[in-house]
DNA sequence: CTGAAAGCGCTTACAG
DNA sequence: CTGAAAGCGCTTACAG
């Protein structure tokens, strides 16, 4: 027996402080136990492959010994598998995790991938310390949620190879893209005002530069694959009807300043319905026009996309077009898994939407019933 | 020069499909460019080490090579630093994100880590799979949010000695804990119950088992540290005023079927105040009495805790104690963080919380102004 | 400014 | 059922 005179050796120069303990690991209770390094391996990793007395003799000595299990990181070098799957999403996690919608998303990728043993680690964009975590952190693949290509974070995970599934994205040859049917969804939103009888319609989107202008074709650029397909429907429908919807948009994500003054701006000379491309955008169209004493849905219908929770809740609660974000979740995770099996089968998915009729979209002009028309008896 | 006839060798056997290309390492790149593996690493690691013109060569070399920088799971055994930084919370991702204050922790925790450079990974509870996530995965600490000492991850980070800061935890030698002044918060809201002069008040919690009992020593046993601290201020105050409250609870962490079920019975007899654990619970109750016509707060007063922000929201408007989540996350970041530089300084932190009247709570029996007061006339 | 040596803690085939 | 050997890909002192 090697083992040493204590049984366990502590740490430290003779002298100094002994803070800690030494570090136990496989060869410590090898010793201990007097097998080899491997097959205490085997004790935890294998139980097939040693005797259950044997192997019961060493997981007790590890026990005494304050041996917590493999290292994970050791683990993961000799294994070449982590256990930890990346996310990284449109924003830092610091903004993203103010959308409700994108909360349901990771929620549901979490939820599914700990189905299969994965844990979820958020990734943020590079920061002054020279840390890109996309680039740094040890993970068997990642799932990248509505990111532009040239996303640099998303970049770094292509360079190492790393399986991907891209959610909301822009198709890229070889990454299976998980998605809702923008367009669809937002031609249903759009045919629905067609079909009140709305002809003077705004759209209010992110990701595209508009003050309150015309959709030359120019302007139709959008850096978000997920705004170009609603624009997409949109304008299908409006065509269709011989409509030119007026344009309200910021370069930003999602809802800046900009976007404001800009909605703003159309409000002085509103339109009859507005097309927002979130609930939470078609919100802060509501909140303004509310200011102004516009009334929802009587003078300005309002659509939203999402069916976030707060589109339920609001007053006049929000048409909007329902997505299901735990499917997309599901099937976000679930592809990442097949690519992990190697199983080639992982394609790209289309989820189907849902018009969501409620409160806040009438007949323009309409002296539509609000929930307050005690006044009119 | 070393280097193999091709740039790339290529992986798989001679007449095997070749998938992939091989795994570029240091190694490759150092014999590509005729230096020393160790010389490639100063290049990625330690740019001080060699001439400006040497590592322009290697790090080009590398990009020809698709090299994409040194591998994690490899610097991280050999640094014995990950990056990554563990979160455990009450319940599962899946079922924690539903609660808007637990999301606006994780937020703000990311956040906070993120500029320091971690990363965040969800440990799920362990799965059928065997894995153990706070038992298995590399990380350089954790941050364990509102769990009983009890709970298996936590005991597995324990084990593995990891630098842990706990989050409206139960106190334990050795680990700060981070929480806002669950007592003197609710002591505030009971207050505000008692000078309205309300007597016949009920307390809705979770993690206690109780239908509509009154609070006998023994019942007011609960596993969760925060529901303890909230008790005592609730207590504290009505006992001051000579007043018995009526106990609601469920012996699950959260709202459950159980809760609904024995609100219901409390509202076949209520009280005319209610102090809930939450503000989620709070509008439970509200809900509940809204649906039998029990007018909020002309009959019953209601008051939550945490000022979720759909406190402000709805309608009546939530009175509730507001805790700053964003500055727990923040808080709770800032410990672990010292921890892992190994400043001792680290020590447990109370945050304020402060009584935010809404329009929720009135005198008992007060023909209070409700929002829709105009059939009175 | 550059390199030879040792090591991080584990696992994976492969023998016996 | 058990072990000796090689290796996962990098970094950390330490020489020169």
């Amino acid at each position: 027996m090697l083992t040493p005179a204590g049984p366990i050796p502590l740490s430290g120069t003779m002298g100094e402080e002994v803070v800690g303990v030494a570090r136990v690991t496989l060869k410590t209770i090898a010793e201990h136990v007097g097998v080899s390094r491997m097959t205490v391996s085997n004790a935890f990793s294998r139980p097939d492959q040693l005797s259950e007395d044997l192997r019961t003799r060493i997981l007790t000595a590890a026990e005494e010994l304050g041996y917590a299990g493999p290292d994970p990181a050791a683990r993961a070098l000799a294994r070449g598998r982590t256990g930890v799957i990346g996310m990284v999403l449109t924003n830092s996690p610091r903004d993203a995790f103010t959308d409700d919608v994108a909360v349901g998303f990771v929620r549901a990728v979490a939820g599914s991938l700990a189905d299969a043993g994965y844990s979820l680690v958020l990734l943020h964009a590079s920061g002054k310390n020279g840390v890109v975590p996309a680039r740094d952190i040890a993970m068997d693949g990642a799932i990248v949620y509505s990111c532009a290509p040239a996303t640099a974070a998303f970049a770094a995970l292509r360079e190492r190879h790393l399986p991907i599934v891209n959610v909301e994205g822009a198709p890229l040859p070889g990454v299976p893209d998980i998605g809702i049917d923008n367009a669809t969804g937002a031609y249903q939103a759009a045919q629905h005002l067609v079909d009140l009888g709305h002809t003077r319609i705004a759209i209010v989107v992110s990701a595209l530069d508009a003050d309150n202008s015309s959709p030359s074709e120019a302007a139709v650029d959008t850096a978000s694959p997920t705004i170009a397909g609603r624009m997409d429907g949109w304008m299908r429908a409006l065509g269709q009807a011989d409509i030119v919807p007026t344009l309200v948009g910021t370069p930003a994500l999602g809802i800046d300043d900009i976007l404001r003054e800009r909605i703003d701006r159309m409000l002085d000379d509103p339109p009859t319905a507005v097309l927002a491309f979130s609930d939470l955008a078609a919100l802060e169209v509501m909140e303004r026009a509310k200011a102004r004493g516009i009334l929802v849905p009587e003078q300005l219908s309002v659509v939203g996309f999402d069916d976030n929770p707060l589109a339920a809740r609001v007053s006049p609660a929000l048409t909007t077009v329902r997505q299901d974000i735990d499917a997309k979740g599901d099937a976000a995770a679930q592809a990442l898994l097949s690519l992990l099996r190697e199983e080639e089968a992982t394609s790209s998915q289309r989820l189907p939407t849902a018009l969501v009729i409620r409160a806040s979209t009438a007949q323009p002009g309409a002296a539509g019933r609000s929930e307050k028309t005690s006044s009119r008896t």
